[in-house]
DNA sequence: CGCCCATAGATTGTCGACAATTTACGCCTA
DNA sequence: TAGGCGTAAATTGTCGACAATCTATGGGCG
């Protein structure tokens, strides 16, 4: 039996259903942003010690969902337009380079079962008329495998465990909605049509392409807020 | 006052020390590669209780000098030469990134402190011909105000807190020697001319050229250890 | 003889309390 | 009234002990 990646490993460890709920919390703003962590409340509040809650909170800075400084405490990071843009100009380059790798990488079984998974998709989404969730969810799924498929075990940890809270948080609380929805499938077949042809220069390309067009999406957002 | 970044922050807490003690420990082969990390034994060499090593623990793992399994204990990580190439594809990718953004954003003043530190190394090395300790000293200083010149935090955590103490772990166990040496420094002038003609495409492909070759020296000498 | 299972030992995960440091408040002074 | 200082409260860091889990050894069974 192979070890499975730990982004995808189920928690067994009360520091890891711990770290899944604040996890989430973040993400989806139940706990504010910028907000100040106290560990003592959270404790109580998931009833259970400090010592797993601290383990959590580890975590959870190594995923750029927190900022702790020592003696002092830890706060929620707060979004803005300088972060995402260093987060996507990171994001860009490192899928990208996913892309290419994925391109020498994966199995012809494994491009042929993303493909499956977009066109079931693509006749969900027909059904739910722009339900930003479920492309929310589905969009993420996408970029997973992808990822996954570049078989660069570095890279997977940087992508899947480091940052993508992150940008999950970015489209939960800024939103991604409108025509993007429609257009990312394409984007999406599109990349994946480069893998299958081994052109992984050209996937590259798409993949920076699409995140730059998600990225201009949210920053418009943010900047509406901002004003 | 602002805010330093974390990579270069001075140890505060109990937790601090003992990581950078572990850390240089298993670096520089003090903790053999590959063998078991046993929590009580660590406990009493560094004479102190489970919790802050345990959390020095969890940092280690997030700079992939040990891997932990769930109930199971923690392995310090083994060098192959599948784990060179996986991390240093990533590293030239990123430490491209590092140049481009860096021939934008670093000031004048930054550049020219850079040439500064290159023009000192090479006054030294003319004194200690081939002395590899400090060429690596200064080797990873040059990568640091490169990668620091970017000035995206995301990139800047990722090299200097992820991923270099590994990097360093492969130089230091399989060695970095020969003419590479001399040539390095010349690849390092060429680099920040490159930046400091604010020609980020250059500096972008020299560094990936740079780091690819300091990769077929260590491929090398871990190829020849393994016959 | 090899494989499986049970038990004993050791290790990791979690807990509650104490120590060290930071933050908040009130007081004094200029 | 604004600013600085000292104390008190709260928070974080650390400790030692207990509980849960895994590993290793030995015995039984096919």
């Amino acid at each position: 039996m192979h070890q499975v990646h730990p982004a995808l490993r189920q928690p067994v460890t009360a520091a890891d259903r711990v770290l899944q709920e604040i996890q989430r919390a973040i993400v989806e703003g139940d706990i504010a942003a910028g907000s100040k962590i106290s560990e003592p409340e959270l404790a109580r509040r998931f009833d259970l010690s400090r010592a797993p809650l601290r383990e959590a909170l580890a975590r959870l800075e190594r995923c750029h969902l927190i900022e702790r400084i020592p003696n002092a405490g830890a706060r929620v990071v707060k979004l803005s337009v300088a972060g995402l843009l260093a987060l996507y100009q990171l994001r860009e380059n490192l899928e990208g380079l996913a892309c290419k790798l994925a391109a020498e990488q994966m199995s012809d079984t494994e491009i042929a079962e993303v493909r499956q998974l977009l066109d079931q998709h693509l006749s969900s989404q027909r059904v739910r008329e722009g339900e930003s969730y479920y492309q929310e969810a589905g969009d993420l799924d996408f970029h997973y495998r992808i990822i996954l498929g570049s078989k660069n075990s570095y890279l997977i940890n940087i992508l899947c465990d480091e940052l993508y809270y992150l940008v999950r948080m970015y489209r939960v609380q800024l939103g991604m909605n409108g025509p993007r929805v429609s257009r990312a499938f394409d984007e999406h077949k599109a990349i994946i049509n480069a893998i299958a042809n081994r052109d992984g220069e050209l996937a590259d390309l798409l993949m920076r392409r699409h995140i730059a067009a998600s990225r201009r999406n949210i920053e418009l957002k943010l900047q509406q807020m901002g004003s």
